[in-house]
DNA sequence: AAATTTGTCTATTTACATTTC
DNA sequence: GGAAATGTAAATAGACAAATT
């Protein structure tokens, strides 16, 4: 060990510690921070090991562990024990906000918004509803977890996808980021670990990121987590839990196998991890697969948002709540709404009764089908293969293209799509794809148009 | 200090070590957990002093630290120096959700319900919007924070107030509470301490919770937070912001003063607090006074919620940020709902641009007017006075009462009333109060039922 | 396969600050 | 107003466990 001349020794970090002020680990740990959103210390950057850093500043081995755990529950730096400390990769990235309709020159392929035209027989239904004598109450307070018609309508709609649930295992939220931010506050506590796939959904970075929950990414192989990748989180990682999205996974598209969806019910129940499973595009599916949660209805909270299947105006999701955590996520849904809208939920739940719900997904699924068929032919050979109700897709980019530097090629053309990076989780160099969605483009003729233009980038 | 016959010298709690597996401190904190959880260790027993337990049990001191710490992170303790350490008076309290409608034999004044015949207005203008040509884009995806039109009828609204502030500074929310959540979850991060009026709205000690904030009352003079009080807290206990209530607090009904408004402003600014104002009640004063943030806008986030105004039903808020949490609370409420129903803002903004929602605000206020005389006329004496336009009342019981003896003895007469310890924040000794709605009950008949019922109660 | 590197965890020492009496 | 009681915080020590080489 390095006693003296550390300047033999490149350390990527040398703090000067004679001008802190204060305690020396909270001194040193804004230090630190200020060194990496400055830019100082870039992303990837292999910190010294706490020894020599403690030996470099002559301060107890502790006192440096603090510096970087601090450090590392914001989200700064991630450690793992043999292999070193680095800065993380998205220490700097903005937590990007979706849905952009400001720019009417670009085409919007980034955000994945159902069109709208499916929404004609939501608004006729409203309609319908609100001529009714007590359409008041439609106006005033509903039951936070939603009142048992409207639950009943959860379970039958949970049923389409071959999972039977209860009216008393099943609760309403106001779609299903709402449920899945309410699935985390009640089911983990800050500095808790979750296991997710390699790349996911945006939006539980930042939910659990308000939590000061950590995600991290589960050993996967063709974009299926390993049985041994989820028990290495849990025997090493110490993760408390498991997100995933089964069904045209974003933003990779794939879909999990039956085989895997059995595997991880029985590893979480080995394990004792509890599945978060965020059904979004289940019942898009040309034939939907049975729900991990079906196989493990004990141990997953299951989340059926309305969203991108009915409609997102009515900001409805059904989840399925395990007995010993119903009442921790009432609370939470309590804590975040008081109430959801008595209007939309009653909509929602007569769509579902009276089979127009129905009519409504075969007919988005219908005009997907449509989509992707276009988005198959432009993108052969660039585009990765899925089934055609997919409402998002992967493409390959070439070599020389990183995801977001394809990104900004994208919009100069008048396109906007989202990186791989913005997906990735934890610390790993993300792969070369983009994600576009194949709804959002207010018609063919447009998403053909954005297509084109995607593919001329592409050669 | 004694070294040994501890028997003389009885301690409250006298775990044995023996048993105890694993590491001590975690070991002792689950067992003290499950000491106070089972009733074993009751609300308000004083815990030995650390040094004590820490000889008992031949362990160190830090080590007994970090056992009350853990447990006290939990909200099962609070500790004061020189004082010592007492099993919270909350700790076993479920953290009840109001809005109940089930029992119809009950009337119910415990949560407080809009009365619905207001929600006419609404209802017509929602069905107004709804054959207007782009009405399927209600049914789409909205922006998180609302659109720019609807910030604008939020800077509309809230000039009512008497507050000026502009669209860069509005974002919306699905109702109050869901901006209060937002907000907590954006400026505060866990384990942060926050002062509130020592008995508050309940609903923000859930949402607290959810986060790991820590809610502590600020000594108060005639229901007002008082200058020392907040310093004190500032000072000594590390609070980093505060939460309240000025008009028609909740559950006192209490309208703070314009000078205590300014005083609590000042304060803030000198000793960098940031302030939460719920504005819930403002506008339905007879003569609403300036919110505090119109004192420190660059302070002060205040949440104007639509619930009470004009109508539960539309979900809506406006909340006013200053700029150095904006992002972060758009981030937040993005977390929570990707997006508000476009539905509702819509109606929202509508309403309040044409003048609609100033009038069903004054017929509120009117229909509130006639309860609230009944209110005085049938329990006078106990009711506590206020403006006559208070959806909700402090009634004072008699000494042989608490505030949840007389909820149950109300419900027994069958009328639902809230009782003081509900509200009351940390370890003190709840008055001998409890909160009545009067908006709540359907008809002003019903209301005077209630009323009487509780009277007999009261003698 | 063993040695080394590296991070993690629990418990301890010491000093300090506030409140009570 | 000073001593005692009491909780808080920082820094340290030592043992441990995982990953790398």
């Amino acid at each position: 060990m390095p006693i003296n001349s550390f300047d033999n020794y490149p350390m990527s970090w040398k703090p000067d510690l004679s001008r802190l002020t204060g305690p020396k680990y909270i001194a040193l740990a804004e230090l630190l921070e200020r060194d990496i959103k400055s830019g100082k210390l870039k992303a990837g950057t292999k910190l010294p090991p706490q020894r020599e850093l403690a030996d470099f500043l002559d301060l107890n081995l502790s006192t440096i562990t603090k510096v970087y755990k601090l450090c590392e529950q914001k989200g700064l730096l991630s450690a793992s024990v043999g292999n070193g400390t680095y800065v993380s990769s998205d220490a700097a990235a903005n937590p990007v906000l979706l849905c952009g309709k400001e720019d009417s020159h670009l085409i919007e392929m980034g955000a994945i918004v159902p069109f709208v035209t499916s929404n004609l027989k939501v608004k006729q239904y409203t309609e319908l509803l609100m001529r009714k004598p007590d359409a008041l109450e439609l106006f005033s307070y509903g039951a936070p977890e939603g009142t048992r018609r409207q639950r009943t309508a959860g379970v039958t709609w949970l049923r389409k996808s071959g999972f039977c649930t209860d009216t008393e295992h099943i609760v309403l939220a106001a779609a299903g980021q709402n449920g899945l931010m309410a699935a985390l506050g009640a089911c983990f506590k800050s500095n808790d670990k979750i296991g997710t796939e390699p790349m996911t959904y945006p939006g539980v970075k930042t939910a659990a990121k308000l939590f000061g929950i950590h995600l991290l990414p589960v050993r996967s192989r063709d974009c299926e987590m390993t049985e041994e990748g989820i028990r290495y989180a849990a025997q090493n990682e110490n993760i408390k839990g498991l997100y995933v999205i089964p069904d045209y996974q974003n933003p990779t598209s794939h879909t999990m196998s039956v085989g895997t969806r059995k595997m991880i019910a029985a590893v979480a129940k080995e394990e004792n991890l509890l599945i978060i499973e965020d059904g979004i595009n289940n019942l898009l599916c040309e034939h939907p697969l049975p729900p991990i949660a079906s196989f493990a209805p004990e141990q997953t909270v299951y989340i059926a948002s309305l969203s991108k299947t009915v409609c997102p105006g009515l900001r409805t999701a059904f989840i399925h709540v395990p007995d010993q955590f119903h009442e921790k996520l009432v609370t939470a849904l309590y804590s975040m709404n008081i109430a959801i809208s008595p209007l939309l939920a009653t909509v929602s739940a007569a769509l579902i009764e009276d089979g127009t719900a129905e009519e409504i997904l075969e007919e988005r699924k219908k005009g997907i089908t449509e989509r992707n068929r276009i988005v198959n032919q432009i993108l052969e050979g660039f585009v990765i293969p899925c089934g055609l109700t997919a409402p998002l897709r992967s493409v390959q980019l070439p070599e020389y293209f990183t995801g977001k530097s394809f990104e900004i090629c994208a919009k100069q053309a008048g396109v906007e799509v989202y990186g791989a990076e913005r997906f990735s989780v934890g610390n790993r160099t993300p792969e070369k794809t983009v994600r576009i969605s194949v709804t959002t483009p207010p018609s063919v003729e447009i998403l053909t148009e954005g297509l084109q233009r995607l593919r001329a980038l592409l050669q």
